[in-house]
DNA sequence: CCCCTTAATAGTCACTGCGACTATAAAAGG
DNA sequence: CCTTTTATAGTCGCAGTGACTATTAAGGGG
């Protein structure tokens, strides 16, 4: 009951974990670091790290995600606090509270060796699997986190970067989904939430893709989706 | 990261925050405690306590439920975490992260006094201003997250007793969202929703209400509202 | 240079879900 | 017997969307 001298109460380590999320060649990858230490040496986990005394969990996280991309700004990018794992056995050392977050990076930086991690690799998700401590679970909390956001929120434009193409956001959903997305109804949809996405001025990308040029948009101001894009799968895995 | 000796790190004081909310007269209704002591002494706060050495949040916040309600029997009550403070000054003595975790109750029990809190009441939510710590903040995100689940997920039987009617249902929704909905349509809606509710075998209430009988329903085995049942207010509060 | 492929964009059609509304049924109270 | 209250049944029309076809504009290969 927050009186201190009431009851005593157990110091705890506070850390934060985070699943970096991006998209790599139409496919969901997560950063992952090598654990070069007992207990799980030799196995990948999230990056994380311990709270500073002068940090908020969010604070720590965006320091994290600096030092394990290498990314220079991190201002920009979408940070969600996913929940609080406290199993007492989860950490076979000690009492270790951590909170987790998702992040979503537009362009992944270069399978880099930023911050202190031994190694550091882009994972493809469905390849990250017997991850150390719990975090095969946040991961997978992080994934539906995210899945369940874009149905009603404007978060998939957190995966492109300042201007893509109406194709470029459908494939944000379908590979996140796992499934194929009507081009024209995704479409349709999407420019008729106001606020969703806005037209870049006077452009048009050309000799990059193979077929018709497409028009160039930018995230806009609007934040959710009403009414929301929901998740409703038709047969095949998109191309 | 995750090395303890590579980092020093800090031991925090983690704390659970339970935003108990239940539906008293038509009305959103929260549980506050009185705090007895310096700093917010006379203050309304959220009840909550410090995690002891073996368990975890939910654990923890489930304890603390059973204390405070002076329940015998909370396993069946719904828990939902919400996110975790851990802002340096939200504390004044010292650095407490806490979890924050939501708490619905069909039947509220009397303006009792359990646990070790000085004094504890049923507030109405409107009402419930100016508390301890950051406390406002943390019972707007549980309306807010209440809220929202209504919409996409069978949460609003939750606040539901074992056997209810439609129109208690309705009005749970009514009551957490602020707006009028449409009763014919409401049951219409939750009617088409398989899982979401099945009647109870050969019941309906009777000499209790104004009108004609009531059929009682039972919460059904769904979990997930698909397609969701959008928030669209009409002009009038219920009456 | 023509044609095939690829991808973007435009448009159609029908069905579903839902908001708005009206009508009926079954109780209590005066 | 009437009014009031609440539950239940049903109707109508529109918006959103799934499924589908057509057209446009690029690149590549013969």
């Amino acid at each position: 009951m927050h009186g201190y001298d009431k009851h005593a109460f157990e110091p705890f380590a506070v850390t934060v974990d985070l699943a970096v999320l991006t998209l790599r060649a139409d496919a969901l990858h997560v950063l992952l670091v090598a654990r070069g230490q007992e207990p799980y040496a030799g196995r990948w986990a999230l990056p994380g790290g311990f709270l500073l005394p002068d940090e908020s969990a969010e604070t720590a996280a965006r320091r994290e995600l600096a030092e394990e991309t290498g990314l220079a700004d991190v201002t920009g990018l979408h940070l969600e606090q996913l929940r609080t794992y406290s199993e007492p056995g989860r950490d076979p050392r000690m009492r270790v509270v951590s909170v987790a977050f998702a992040a979503l990076l537009p362009d992944p930086p270069e399978p880099h060796g930023g911050g202190d991690a031994a190694e550091a690799r882009w994972v493809p998700y469905d390849e990250a699997r017997g991850l150390a401590f719990d975090h095969d679970r946040i991961l997978a909390d992080a994934r539906d986190r995210v899945g369940a956001k874009l149905e009603y929120t404007c978060l998939a434009t957190a995966f492109c970067p300042a201007e893509f193409t109406l194709g470029e956001l459908q494939r944000v959903y379908e590979t996140v989904w796992g499934t194929a997305l009507d081009r024209p109804n995704f479409r349709r949809k999407v420019l008729a939430t106001p606020g969703f996405v806005e037209p870049v001025p006077g452009a048009a990308r050309l000799t990059g893709g193979r077929g018709k040029p497409a028009a160039l948009y930018r995230a806009g101001p609007a934040t959710a989706l009403h009414p929301p894009l929901l998740r409703t799968p038709r047969e095949g895995r998109p191309a």
